[in-house]
This record gives structure tokens, sequence and C-alpha cells, in this order.
DNA sequence: GCCGTCTGGGTTTTT
DNA sequence: CCCAGACGGC
């Protein structure tokens, strides 16, 4: 298909391409506006996904682009493959060489094709979050910081911030953080970077900021990209970062047309670097842009949008959406449940039992899903749904890739793909236990770095005693074997050979522990990805880039999951637990973000309920055990902005929706105290007990308004406090 | 160098 | 409560 004109007559003519009808007139606007800038603000269940294939097939069927000329971008490799799957649908194998993927795919892939310019080796590995942190606690412990006091984590996150933000360690300005570590957080970003250059390694950052930095020091590659790029799209525009909004504003200067679709009111990883302010100030940045909004909803019925839409309209700085329901046939639905729960297991009991019932009638268990805000939440459905013998299905649990047995296997490739792999060498060295300890593994690190050699390469130089010399000589020559071999045959055999010859199923298979066998099984899962893979190198690149958010449940089964993983997803019945407050919203949220922390959360809530087509069951629980102890607490402010007339409430806690917490138990230790409702005059038994408080120490209650206290504390007076963050004397 | 015991820390998580 | 990592004894 060819020559289509922009011109309007043509577009309305009967040449125009079959998968543009049905399309709304905002979402055509969105389509067929292919020059210069455009903001598709796409509220939920608005059809963005469809737009957004749309776009480009209608791109490439008129001609103004060919395939690889178009940029598209998603949040997930899921995404992207949906995508290019339905593009295929509808313009055929052209859709095949869309440039298609996530920002840090694209990203790999131009680095490793421009790796000496990038100042990096073709072969680079990409190192995960954990290769990630051992690297910097082993920076931090030669630099002699204790590791104990500034932990490595809140280090990484910083660095990976500034990353985030496309400041290499030179653009990071003073104070911003750069002295955590007692002033030396910045050098040990720089260290940081010079060891991955070392390793011949990169971070997930990296695979944005050197990208970045390569645009800027090499004017012919950019110059390459920008003109290669006649159309760029970005998914989740949202949930873009700094560096990634700096990198669309170096490609779009060619060709000038970028088409980002985001909603504002689904923002979720600000607290992973993403830039709430890309979406709303990108009328600033793109003076001359287009914005369209995508407001009829084809997904919920109008009590659920009523409730969602209540919700979200407590938070200020908004672009501001009004959502229509576009299917009235039905009326407004069932209005969204609002239920009260002693516990968490009640409460997981009860939706169980909702769900079995709904099962009975019809609705496919993979129809359903239960949101939750924290995985420890997951736990008390599992043992409810075991008990009922109902197939779930966890998602964003524990990922094949970060199991211990496939790190390992995969580390054995790596070291043989990259000798220079250090973190990969110290992960297996002694796995199988070969006799390789601490004494021999330090004397290794002393005379790679004197000799500024990789680990592998500094056995010979090492002092080491006799036993463990032989060791590793002998391992160095098995990994040189495997190398040859890996030029030689496929990568299943290699990974068998060398799991076997290793020793490493032999490790699993005498061990005795329950969980042995599992893991066998899951090295055998192993191989079976492997058959899918070319070479040694792309397999790497995959296995960093994945995430196993891709496998799909067999069967019929229920979906677990977190409110973060179910963006973009929908469900015909959405169940909602744990709107506590301290849960959700999250205390530590509120504690480190504070008002844009709680803003957050409630685009959480709003992402949650819009998940739901057509009911949607919100429930809170007065007591659950959260580490094995019980706490108490009130249900969310967030069910308090639901708007009545969307809501039917109920609660087994005597009160309706808002529950009597059980006064004085938070953080102690013990029981359960909520077997009992409690009976009138409770509240007032309150005045005059003792009690503490972390902050303003002992005190006396002198009034109490619901949960709210007056506290007279002996040392800083009368303080009005939550009963919460009380403990009883 | 290995293995048992103790201590501390546990939001969300994709790339 | 449950897991990972540190520490100390063999």
């Amino acid at each position: 298909m060819t020559g289509f004109d922009l011109d309007d007559s043509v577009l309305q003519a009967p040449t125009e391409p079959p998968f543009l009808n049905g399309l709304n007139p905002e979402q055509r606007t969105a389509v067929l506006t292919t020059e210069g800038p455009v903001l598709v603000l796409s509220g939920a269940g608005t059809g963005k996904t469809r737009v957004l294939t749309t776009r480009i097939a209608y791109i490439i069927a008129a001609g103004l682009a060919r395939p690889w000329e178009i940029l598209a971008t998603t949040f997930t490799n899921k995404a992207a493959k949906a995508m290019k799957d339905r593009l295929i649908q509808m313009i055929g194998a052209d859709g095949e060489s869309v440039g298609l993927g996530t920002f840090h795919g694209i990203g790999a892939r131009i680095l490793r094709k421009h790796a000496a310019e990038a100042g990096l080796t073709p072969n680079f590995v990409i190192l995960n979050s954990d290769d990630q942190e051992r690297l910097l606690k082993q920076i931090m412990q030669e630099v002699g910081i204790d590791t104990k006091q500034y932990a490595p984590k809140i280090m990484l996150d910083i660095i990976q911030r500034w990353k985030d933000r496309g400041l290499m360690p030179d653009a990071v300005s003073a104070g911003q953080l750069s002295d955590f570590c007692e002033g030396r957080g910045l050098g040990l970003y720089q260290l940081y970077q010079k060891r991955l250059g070392e390793l011949g390694a990169v971070d997930f950052g990296d695979l944005l900021l050197l990208l970045l930095e390569l645009f800027k020091n090499n004017a012919p590659v950019l110059a390459h990209y920008q003109n290669q790029f006649r159309y760029i799209l970005v998914d989740e525009y949202q949930d873009t970062n700094v560096a990634q909004y700096m990198l669309l504003r170096l490609l779009a200067r060619g060709h000038n047309n970028l088409c980002c679709v985001g909603d504002d009111d689904q923002s979720i990883y600000s607290w992973r670097g993403a830039e709430v302010d890309n979406i709303l100030n990108f009328g600033k940045a793109f003076p001359d842009a287009l914005i369209v909004r995508l407001e009829q909803n084809y997904r919920s019925t109008g009590h659920i949008l009523g409730a969602a839409a209540g919700l979200i309209a407590r938070n200020a700085g908004r672009l501001g959406k009004t959502l229509k329901v576009a299917d009235t046939r039905d009326g407004a639905g069932e209005k969204v449940a609002v239920r009260g729960f002693w516990s968490g297991d009640r409460e997981a009991q009860k939706i169980v039992e909702l769900i079995e019932n709904r099962q009975r009638l019809g609705t496919p268990l993979s129809h359903m899903a239960i949101l939750v805000r924290a995985s420890f939440q997951t736990r008390a459905f599992e043992e409810t749904l075991i008990r009922a013998g109902m197939p779930y299905k966890i998602f964003g649990g524990f990922k094949f890739y970060e199991r211990e047995e496939i790190r390992d296997a995969v580390a054995y490739l790596r070291l043989i793909e990259n000798n220079a792999d250090d973190l990969a060498f110290l992960r297996i060295v002694n796995k199988p236990r070969r006799g390789i300890g601490d004494q021999a593994v330090s004397a290794l690190v002393a005379a790679g770095k004197e000799k500024s050699r990789c680990l592998l390469d500094a056995i010979a130089a090492a002092d080491l005693r006799p036993a463990p010399r032989k060791t590793l000589e002998a391992f160095a020559e098995k990994i040189a074997g495997w190398a040859e071999l890996a030029r030689k045959t496929d990568l299943v055999s290699l990974a068998k050979r060398v799991l076997e010859e290793s020793g490493y199923i032999a490790m699993w298979r005498d061990d005795k522990s329950a969980d042995a066998p599992g893991r066998l099984e899951n090295i055998t899962e192993f191989y079976n990805v492997l058959s899918d893979f070319e070479t040694l190198q792309d397999f790497l690149e995959y296995v960093a880039l994945i995430t196993d958010a891709d496998d799909a449940p067999d069967g019929d089964a229920l979906m677990i999951m977190t409110l973060h993983a179910s963006k973009g997803l929908e469900f015909e019945h959405v169940y909602l637990p744990g709107w506590e407050e301290g849960l959700f919203p999250h205390q530590k949220a509120l504690d480190e973000s504070g008002a844009e922390g709680l803003e957050e959360e409630r685009r959480l809530a709003y992402v949650g309920i819009t998940r739901a087509q057509k009911s949607g069951f919100i429930s809170y629980a007065g007591n659950r055990r959260v580490y094995g102890q019980w706490q108490n607490a009130l249900p969310s402010r967030f069910i308090d902005e639901l708007p009545a007339g969307h809501v039917q409430a109920d609660s087994e806690i005597r009160g309706g929706v808002r529950a009597e917490p059980s006064f004085f138990t938070w953080g102690k230790s013990g029981r359960p105290d909520f077997s009992a409702p409690r009976h009138a005059g409770e509240r007032s038994a309150r005045v005059g007990k003792r009690v503490h408080h972390e902050l303003f120490g002992d005190g006396i209650v002198i009034r109490a308004d619901g949960d709210r206290l007056e506290v007279h504390f002996d040392a800083h007076g009368s303080k009005k406090i939550l009963a919460r963050f009380l403990t009883e004397l």
C-alpha cells in the first residue's frame, strides 16, 4: 500500500486504509496528525495502544516513512511485543522492521553498534541490580566506608537517580546528595563508573546515560539517527525520566515528529526516577505541540469511573481529563463495594469466597484479579487459595532470572563470553565448592589490582598457596576450554557441558534440601530458553533486559499482582484489599515524599480502580499480621475520598465504614486483639490513660475524638495525636 | 575454608 | 515471621 496524501479529501476517500475504521474523532486526530509534536493525553481505557499502533500503521501505509524510520518506545518488553503483534496483524511483515522496543533495549542496540565511539567494548555485559549493588559495596569497602552505616543500596539509588537525570559524574553539582557517605558520594560514583569500564560492563542507567553522552559528543552519530527516525512515538510518557526526555529532544530535532502518549494520572514510578514534569510540561517544551485528549472510556462502568474520578480529583497539579463512559447500555453497573474486615485473614477468606461465587456464575478466573499494594499481602491470599484449591498466578513474584541457580548458570556463561567479568567470576569461582575461600580471593583481588588485570588473568601473578593455585589454574583452563567450545557448538550443548563439567549440576543433585530438585528443573527450563538463541551475546542481552512479566499463566488462573504491575491491564472484576492507612497510602511514601508521595499513592489507587471493567471491590482490615506481629490500622483516607454516590459500603467492624481502631496495640507484640467487637463506652475509656509517644515521651490522654486523641505530655504539653502513634503504658 | 548461630531489616520494581 | 549476610568456632 502506498501513497496516501495528507490532503483531507483523500483521507475521506474510499482508499482510506481499513484500520482507520471505528476510531472516534479524537483518536482519529491523534493518528492522522503525523507532523509536528503531539501529546496524546490518554485516560485509562481510552484505547491508547490502538492509537499508537494505528498511527504507525498509517504512517507506513501512507508512505510517509519506511518501517525502520519509525522509532517507537514502550515501558516494558511485553508491551513492545504486544504492539508489534498488533502491527503485524494490521500491515503484515512490514511491522517487523519498525524500531520498536523499550528505551533500554534500543539504547543497548545503538550502543553496541557504536561501542567504540561510546568508549565501550562491543561485548559489554549489562549488570542486573544485584551485580550493581555488589560492585558498589566492594568499592565502598575498598575505600574504607563502613557499609553498615552507609548502605550500598542507598548509595546505588543515589547514583541511579543521577543517571536518570542524565548526569555523568562531572555534571553532578555539589550538594545534590554528592556528599552522602561523608562527602564521598560523588567520588564513589566516579569510581563505580571506572570499575564498570574495567569490567566491560554497563548498568541499566548507562543504557540511557551513555547513549546520551554518545549523541552529545558525536555529531555524526546523532545526525545519523536524527535523520533515520522520521517519526518517533513514545508510550507511557508519564513514566519517562529526564535522560529519556533529553534523548527524545535530541532525536526529535531531526524531523520534529514526536508523538507522546501518556496519562499524568497514572504516573506511579517517581520513586524510580520517572519525572511527571515531562508530561506536565510537554506544551512548554514543544510550544507548537498539538494536545489531544482521549476521554472516551471503553473499559469500565459508570460507577467505576465515577469512583475513580472522585478520588483522583483530590490531586493538585493535573492536566485534567474527564472520562466518559462509552457504553451506557447496562446503566452505571454495580457500585464499587467497600468492605471492612476484622483481620487480613478474614479479608482474604471473604474475597476468595466472592471470587468462587463469580466463578460459579461463569466468569473465568483469569478475568478476575487481586491487586495489592505490597507484595507481602499476597501471602494471606496464597494460603487461602491453596486451601480452596483455586489455581492462581502471582505476577512479578519470584523472577526466573533472579533465582540463584539461574544467576549462577548465567554467570558461567558471562565469564565465558567475557573473561573480564569479575562479578561473574566471583559468583561462581567457588560454586560448587572448590576450596577457594576468602584468603585466595583476596590474594587474587590484590594481584588483579596491582597488575590491573581481571581476576581470571591475575591467577598467575597472585600470591597463592599451592592447593588453591592448582584449583584456580584448572578453573581458568576450563573456562578457556569452554570459550573454545562456545565457538563450535550451540548454546544448549555448551551450557549442558559447562554445568556438568563444572560440577554445578552435581552440586544440586547431591543437595538434600527440599528445593534442590526444583532448582534442577529450573536449569532444565533454562536450557529451553537457551535454545531460542543463536549467540551467547544475544542471550545475555535478553537475560539482562527481560522480566518474566511475559510468561502468561497456563490454563485458567486467578491473577494476583501489585498495583504497579497491573498498569495497562484490565479485568472484569478487580479486588483491591489492604486499603489502610500506613499500607495504602504507604507510610514510607508519606514519610519520604510528603504531599507528593500521597498524590502518587492516590494515582496508584486510581490505577487500581480503573483496571476494572464490571466491578470493583475495595477492602480494609482492622488488624493485620505484619512480619509476625499484629498491627492495627485505620481505613485508608482514600476510602473516605470515594464519592458516596458510586460506592456501596459495609463493614463487619462496628461503626460501618469508619472502623473503630483497636486501641493501643500499634507496634506492640503479641496477640490479635480483634476477636471481639468492642462495646460502646470504649472510646471514653481511653481518657485518663497513660501513654507513650516516640517523640514526645510519656503523657496522659485528656480527650478522645475517634482516633484523634489529645494528650498532655509531661515534657511537651498538650498535643493532638493519632491513636496509632501511641503505646499504652 | 566451612558451617552453624545471630542480627537486622523487610514498599512499589522495570529496564 | 523469614531471609540474607556477618561473625565466630571448628
